[in-house]
Order: structure tokens, then C-alpha cells, then sequence
DNA sequence: ATGAAGAATTCTGAATTCAGAATGTAGTTC
DNA sequence: GAACTACATTCTGAATTCAGAATTCTTCAT
């Protein structure tokens, strides 16, 4: 009680991080799963993965009922757990999903998002073209990550977030394979520019439209990787 | 391998159904949320709960953890899951995201559903017109549900219906709540008479706009309701 | 040598058990 | 009388254990 009262303010309060093993769990397979440690296909030995983790079955398999319902994995009855491999088709769709949901969000960020929210976007997009000058390809694409699922979180919409979110992940393992390429990789850059340049003006459909435009030559761009 | 190739062809291979214990206990968890048998912020007492249900912590545990990664309970470290509660800014918020996936599935459904899908919907939703005229609404409010998802799912889009069923899930303890009223039920079977309509005749933008209205207006009544 | 049947092993599903954190209560002190 | 501390109880987090299903290996018959 006194402790409370004797905080400055509530936002100012985080409390403190002390994530239960299960849930440090999810992150690594995810991780896993998108590096290709954990290829498409690949079945999940629960006593093997387990060992190698140092952690007991019970947590892993908790983990493993929550990226199923992800849609990471798949669980067959009494088989155990298989990494989902993802078809052209599936990809196709999910980014036809995306591009909706992005469309979506442009003009309620232009209209939500205050000054300084915008400001630190800016900022992370600017470490990002850091980490593209020195060529630190994961630091750039995780960063790029998030500054993709912040920038929709400033739409103000916790549900569009969360399917963002949750179809950003399933994609994430085909990302990371795309932008190898020098030229490809710069293509990305350019258009991350006219995101940044849109958001700036708060010009929704131009905002709209160049992020729509990133979904769909990013995966054209991924296709010719593959 | 005999077995596998002595059958006829894949897509009549149905598999069949054995769900294993978690499995059930989410979606039996699901139901009693919906129903209100666990309303919003109870705390779901894990072995309370599991002696109810018959079974051992482990499971219910693992159930816990799917149900969370779909945003029905909240699971707090060293204290367990408390169903979240739902306020109207982020009931809007999903209706907003659910809107923009039917608009965006309507065109599609109009193009890929075939006659004999097309028919099978017609088919549930006179069925359902058959639960409005005894008035049971349970049966009128599950096979509802099922039109929805099925609808949804003709435009062979497996993330649209994946991240619509997710949302569907999370606003079904409300939706229950509405159409309570007489005339609201009514104004819904007559939103759901324009859906078919527009499906019959294949017309996209008027699908678009018929399946819009009807989650419009479901609010409208719902907010009425509350 | 090949295929099938049955036993043995391995692996998952679920229950039980153990350890540590949180909450609640009683007692003591100022 | 109020507040703080120490203790007891309760509940969750995680490991271990047990049972049943699936796979693999061996053996036998053709």
C-alpha cells in the first residue's frame, strides 16, 4: 500500500521482467524454427530438444501446445510435434492477409500516432540503415522487425497488432532468407525510405500505398531468392 | 503404405478424430468463458478447476497456455490465469479488424466458391432459420458461428479464416449476449437473408457491404443489450 | 530372399510429486 | 491501537514418474 502511494506515477512503474521458463522456451523454438536450426518438417523430439535446452519435458511441451496454436508447429496425437512447412500458396495468402491489415492500419497511424512516437520511429529507422551500412544482416532484420510491428502498433489497434503479429511470426522464417542479395537488400532500403518519408507527412494513402508496395516487391524479391 | 494406397483418393481420407485430452479441455474452457460460467477476471484455480473437470493439473495447465496465446485468459507468473475482460474499446477495436477481413473475403468467396459450397451454406443457414422459428437459441447461436467461419473460409484463404476464427473466438462471450431481444433477432436473420442473397448471385461488393452492415449492426444491437 | 507376425524398445500423454513463491494470520513491539 | 515481522498455509512452476500408443527390430514361415 505505502509503496504504491509512494510511486511518482504509473506509468513510470515496470515491473519487473521474470518470464517463467515456458515462456523463455517459446521465444528460443520460435528463434529456432526461424533461423532453420529447426528446419520445415522437422520433428521435435520432446526427451532430445529438451535435453539440449537443459530443461525438462513438462515446460517444453507447454511450449509447444502455445507455438502450435501459433501455427509454428504442428501437433499430431501421439506423435509429437512437427515444424509446419509453408507452401507458395500459404505464403501468397498471408501476405495478401498482411497487406490488408497494413492498408488498414496506414491511415489510423497518420491520425493516431503523436509526434514523438513518430520521432522514435525515426530514430529506429536510422539505427537500422546503420546496421545495413556495416552489412550486420540479423541485427538489421530483427530491428527491421520491429520497427514494422511498432509502426502498426501506433494505429492504437491492440487486435490488429495481434494478427499482425502472430502472421508476421509464421513469416518471419521466409524473411530472413530474402534481402541476400546486395541489390535486393538496397531495394528494401529504398522502400523503407518512403515509409519513413509518408509517415513524416502523416499522408495515409501515400503511407498506405508505399507499405503495401513493400509486402509485395519483398516477396517478389524472396521468390527470386528461393 | 498398403492402407495408404488402397484408398480411393486424399481428399476422402478423414482421419479419424482423437483429440487428446488438453485439446478438449480448451475448448471446454472456451465454452464455459462464453457462457459466462467463468466470467471476465475470475481466476481460474488449477486444481479447483481440474477437480471439477476430472482431470489432473497437467492438462488443464497446457490448456491454460493455448487459451492464453489466444488472448481468452491472462496468465500471470506465480499466480495463475484470470480470464481477461473484454471493455468496449477493444470490442471495437476487433470489430474494425473482423470488418476489413470480410470485406476483403467477399470478392473472393464470390470467385472461388462453387455451386455445391455455395448451396451447403444455404443450406445451414435454412437450417438456421428453422432454430430462429423455435426459438432455440443456442443451436441458433453455435450453427450461427459455423455459417460465419464456413462462409469465410470459401475464399480459400487458410491465414483469413485463421486470424478471423481467432477474433470470432474472442467476441463470441459477447455476441452471445446479444440478439436477446426479439427485434434484434429478428434484424439479424434479416441481415443474414441479404449475405445469401448476395451469395447467390455472386455479387461481390454487395456481399462485401451486406457482411459488413450485418457486424455493424450486431454491435449496435449488442451495445443496446448491454 | 521377402514378407508378415510378434516382441521389444521408444516416445508421447497424463498423473503425481517436489520446490519455491505469494498470501494470509497471529503475535509482538512501539 | 497500529504497524511490522515471523510463521503457516496455499498455490503455482517444474521435475519426475507411470501408463499406453507407436515404431522398430527380430524371428519365422513361405
Amino acid at each position: 500500500m505505502k509503496v504504491r502511494e509512494a510511486m511518482s506515477s504509473p506509468s513510470e512503474v515496470i515491473p519487473i521482467e521474470r518470464p517463467t521458463l515456458h515462456m523463455i522456451v517459446v521465444s528460443r523454438i520460435r528463434d529456432m524454427v526461424i533461423e532453420g536450426t529447426l528446419p520445415a518438417g522437422a520433428r521435435i523430439h520432446e526427451g532430445q530438444v529438451g535435453e539440449q535446452l537443459g530443461i525438462s519435458r513438462t515446460p517444453l511441451r507447454e511450449a509447444l501446445k502455445v507455438l502450435a496454436s501459433e501455427g509454428l508447429v504442428e501437433l499430431v496425437p501421439s506423435r509429437g510435434a512437427v515444424v509446419t512447412t509453408l507452401t507458395p500458396k500459404a505464403a501468397q495468402d498471408m501476405l495478401d492477409v498482411l497487406k490488408e491489415l497494413e492498408a488498414m492500419a496506414a491511415p489510423l497511424i497518420c491520425e493516431n500516432a503523436s509526434d514523438e512516437e513518430i520521432a522514435e520511429i525515426c530514430q529506429l529507422h536510422d539505427k537500422m540503415l546503420g546496421f545495413y551500412a556495416t552489412r550486420s544482416r540479423l541485427e538489421y532484420f530483427k530491428l527491421n522487425q520491429q520497427i514494422h510491428s511498432r509502426l502498426i502498433s501506433l494505429a492504437g489497434n491492440e487486435s490488429l497488432s495481434l494478427v499482425y503479429e502472430i502472421l508476421q511470426t509464421r513469416m518471419k522464417r521466409i524473411r530472413f532468407i530474402g534481402d541476400k542479395k546486395e541489390d535486393s537488400w538496397q531495394a528494401a532500403v529504398e522502400d523503407h525510405d518512403k515509409i519513413i518519408e509518408a509517415l513524416k507527412s502523416r499522408n495515409g494513402p501515400r503511407l498506405s500505398a508505399a507499405m503495401v508496395e513493400h509486402v509485395t516487391s519483398s516477396w517478389e524479391r524472396i521468390k527470386r531468392a528461393l
